[in-house]
DNA sequence: AGGTCTGGATTTAGAAAGCGAACCCATACA
DNA sequence: TGTATGGGTTCGCTTTCTAAATCCAGACCT
């Protein structure tokens, strides 16, 4: 296995670290949970609360504070004969976030998996073939982890 | 933009899906940051507390925790002419989270970074071209995030 | 118009977790 | 023998989480 050299401290500290702030806009159980529903579509509070059983007001505050992120969108939404309630649907920006919860559920897939298939694969449009997330150089070809290096203040 | 289809609830149920179980083991703040520590070369106990301020006591329990997991190993630590300590190094399980890691770096450079150039980047090994985190078929070809299809009960 | 239903929340009070500071313990070294 | 150091635990206090009840606005029904 290849092992990462000691440090003492990580190359560049966390408070201007554009992972360690990544971390604290989704780092959270719960909205994690919420992106995770609104890639598959859920948009509604009541849609969201069944689906979470997390209490309204941790819903309501997470929500509010992705709305503030940017990562989600609040708009209203009118379905033919209701009054027009809020939907929650995610941004450019949230969106984004797709291939690393794909990357996490396949990380679950391979390490917490009951050993069953895994319920849920991604495929490329046309095909069957499954695919993986994994690392390409500009030209779209994979680059293999143990070629990887990391350069600071790039 | 993509829009994803309305959905009232998600195609698997939160319990039996291995991304919500993926979040409930890594979806917490402090969970990630040691990680994010860990795969920059942090191991010991005291340099952890350092890097990220907080409190002794959840240090301990997200360390243990992370062990409990599987994704750190802690082990005795031999620093010569110093009495043995604990380190806690990443296994094969947490080294893997290591793409998933970069892609929220470079979503974090995309979206939350202040202007400057993202002061951390990943390069192949013996060219200075920038490597990105995304999806590849089979072949090691990339899949662009349109062309991605997810299946069910795959 | 009045009553009811429904989705989208806020309020309230008790339980859990987070937090900072102080303390403890084992061992290398002077 | 004493001191320094790394790796924790204990102790109160504050914040956050949680569950249940309540509120509110707009359709729909009669």
């Amino acid at each position: 296995m290849t092992q990462i050299p000691l440090a003492r401290r990580s190359p560049i500290p966390p408070e201007s670290c554009n992972l360690a702030s990544a971390i604290e806009v989704v780092g959270d159980r719960w909205t994690l949970l919420i992106l995770r529903a609104a890639l598959y579509g859920v948009r509604r509070f009541d849609d969201f609360q069944a689906e979470l059983k997390c209490p309204r007001t941790v819903l309501s505050g997470r929500l509010k504070g992705l709305v503030d992120a940017g990562l989600l969108v609040k708009r209203p939404y009118k379905a033919p004969g209701k009054r027009a309630r809020p939907e929650y649907t995610l941004s450019a920006m949230g969106l984004s976030l797709r291939p690393i919860l794909i990357g996490l559920t396949q990380w679950g897939d391979a390490w917490l998996g009951v050993g069953e298939s895994p319920p849920i694969s991604f495929t490329k449009a046309g095909t069957k073939a499954a695919i993986r997330a994994a690392f390409v150089d500009a030209d779209g070809r994979e680059v293999r982890p143990d070629q990887i290096r990391t350069v600071i203040r790039g």
